[in-house]
RNA sequence: GGGCCUCUAGCUCAAUGGUAGAGCAGUUGACUCUUAAUCAAUUGGUUCAGGGUUCGAGUCCCUGGGGGCCCA
């Protein structure tokens, strides 16, 4: 074999073949910008300054963008990046192009891999390609390497006598880690046998200019893997899994929706009046329009229109946009599954819970049994059903059934002696009492069900107890998981619960319902009973996937701005 | 919004108020089966920013910024 390998020298060699150009950089030329650039100060280890745009997430205003002053921000290399910048272009003094448009690989890794031994056996080369990871291991006559292709790793053997001197040296001072090429190659094991492929050629598909991280440590900076997240994904390869394993919550969630007859719409983001939750909306603006429009808290309002317009039943998996602040549990933008089906109730739509999650379950985590944090959580039986009231009872010995002013409420808080902070109104202290006394002990899946009327202006108040609602959250870990009702289809009453909640509004709770006529009008068409169901994905994934903080399961989530 | 912790080389981390260091990565050299390769040499700093105290500040104080944890 090695002498085949020798006799054919000119594959050996790099396999780009475009001309070698003159190298275009220094000057960032600025949009719609005339001034020359400043000259910067000369770099080490660079044969000419060079400046690179740098992306600051600043805030750019519209007549800002004009200017170009604004992006002349420029960032010299570090020794580092300049090294690597200096071998680029030797690479294409040498006449290779160091981005190539494609790569001719003939196999993933995995694939490769999948098939090694029939593979092994065959005098026939294949072609694979990936990012050198790990460190490249180069000793006089021979150099290992591994290469990731997203698939998975395979080792490189690479022989000085078998690609060349050329080559060898190419790969020994041109490549570095991170660094993605492709071999040519026959699959072999080494003496040590290790799956490899005993390289013939190899072709640099994209030159790295960043580094990597501390080989072992790694990149173990929170803020640093959140604002980098490509290298948190490069570095941290099974981080990957955790967002396949979202990809298959949400896929599971939706098959389970499609085999129920569920239609999947989309609604509007922006929207002239915000609602279906309490919370603060993101504000934004028309030009054209001269409007101002909001980022969508909910889909609600929305999707219960399309009930009324005769769809037996629609889901959406949306972004939602709250203005509110950020912790393990928060983002100001999520990712909400909203379903509402007609003809069903909020017991219904509590027995789909717990049939989707336990699919979900089942489809992430291979079971029904979920460890989190510690904690075994059980997603096989049904959740227990625990009225909000009863719940509480069992924690303070408070009977909020049978309380029911602001003033005898917290008389009963003082005699039970309870450290909550006092509210002005009787659904808020409610709801209060039961954040701090309730919802932290709700470790395994339970529903929490029937809601003070004040808390739930959308929801149909239960017939027997009309101060409550046909409501339920479900509850995993002490987070909120899950919202759901029987949905209020009274256009009367519905109008009355918007109106308390503008007198809250105007009362300072930047959180209250907005009156929605159009909603109204809709309903007045007549909307059948309807059962509704919101469940946040992100903190659903962080309970699949075991992640203490909800920014492990975001891609990019929300940081500040730097400088 | 409040409290606590944290920010030092590309990365991971040291440094009683007294000369800013190590490991990894990089660079140079040696090495034909390594896999945390090894051996020798070596480059690299706006100590988050700005003030202050001090003969002297990475260290102490103040203000601001980023991040983390807890509380509300």
């Amino acid at each position: 074999m090695r002498k085949v390998l020798g006799a054919t020298p000119q594959i050996l060699v790099f396999c780009c073949v475009l001309a070698a150009q003159p190298p275009k950089h220094n000057k960032i030329k600025i949009f719609g910008g005339g001034e020359a650039s400043p000259e910067p100060p000369p770099y080490r280890g660079v044969s000419r300054p060079y400046m690179f745009l740098q992306w600051y997430n600043r805030p750019i205003e519209p007549h800002a963008a004009r200017n170009a002053a604004h992006y002349r921000v420029t960032m010299e290399l570090n020794d580092l990046q300049a090294q690597r910048q200096a071998k680029l272009e030797r690479l294409r003094a040498a006449g290779l192009n160091p981005y190539p448009t494609r790569s001719t690989r003939t196999h993933s890794v995995a694939a490769a891999l999948a098939d090694f031994d029939a593979l092994a056996a065959s005098e026939s080369p294949l072609t694979l390609a990936g990012r050198i990871v790990g460190a490249r291991r180069v000793m006089g006559k021979i150099a290992f390497a591994h290469i990731e292709d997203g698939s998975g790793t395979i080792q490189l053997w690479i022989s000085r006598a078998e690609v060349g001197d050329e080559s060898f040296l190419r790969f020994r001072d041109e490549l570095d880690t991170f660094d993605i090429i492709e071999v040519a190659g026959l699959l072999r094991l080494t003496q040590k046998g290790e799956r490899s492929i005993f390289v013939r050629s190899i072709t640099i598909l994209a030159k790295a200019i960043n580094p990597p991280p501390e080989k072992w440590a790694g990149l173990s900076d929170v803020e640093e893997r959140h604002r980098q997240r490509y290298l948190d994904l490069i570095v941290n390869s099974e981080r990957r899994e955790i967002f396949r394993a979202r990809a298959r919550a949400i896929s599971t969630m939706r098959a389970v929706l499609d085999a129920r007859g569920f239609v999947e719409v989309e609604t509007p983001v922006l929207q002239p009046i915000y609602g279906g939750a309490a919370a603060r909306p993101f504000t934004t603006y028309h030009n054209q329009l001269g409007q101002n429009l909001y980022l969508r808290i909910a889909t609600e309002l929305y999707l219960k229109r399309l009930i009324v317009g005769g769809f037996p039943g629609v889901y959406e998996i949306s972004k939602n946009f709250r203005n509110e602040g950020v912790d393990r549990s928060h983002n100001p933008e999520f990712t909400m599954m909203e379903c509402y089906q007609a003809f069903a109730d909020y017991r219904d739509v509590m027995d789909l819970v717990e049939e989707m999650l336990r699919e979900i379950a089942t489809a992430v985590t291979g079971g029904t049994l979920v460890p989190y944090q510690g904690h075994q959580l059980d997603f096989g039986q049904p959740w227990p059903r625990i009225s909000m009231a009863q719940a509480i009872l069992e924690q303070t010995g408070i009977d909020i059934a049978q309380i029911h002013t602001i003033d005898a409420l917290h008389a009963a808080m003082s005699a039970a002696n309870l450290k909550v902070e006092r509210k002005g109104t009787w659904a808020k202290q409610v709801d209060e009492i039961f954040s701090a006394y309730v919802q932290p002990l709700l470790i395994q899946p339970t529903f929490i069900i029937d809601y003070p009327v004040e808390l739930s202006p959308l929801a149909k108040r239960k017939p027997e107890q009309p101060a409550f609602t046909e409501r339920f959250e479900a509850f995993i870990v002490g987070m909120e998981i899950g919202n759901a009702f029987s949905e209020l289809n009274d256009p009367f009453d519905q109008e009355q619960r918007f109106l308390d909640q503008l007198k809250d509004f105007a009362a300072g709770d930047d959180e209250a319902h907005q009156m929605d006529a159009d909603y109204i009008n809709a309903l007045m068409y007549g909307m059948p009973p309807t059962g509704g169901l919101g469940i946040g994905i992100d903190r659903l994934v962080m309970v699949l996937t075991d992640q203490p903080s909800i920014r492990e399961v975001l891609l990019f989530p929300h940081m500040r701005q730097r400088d």
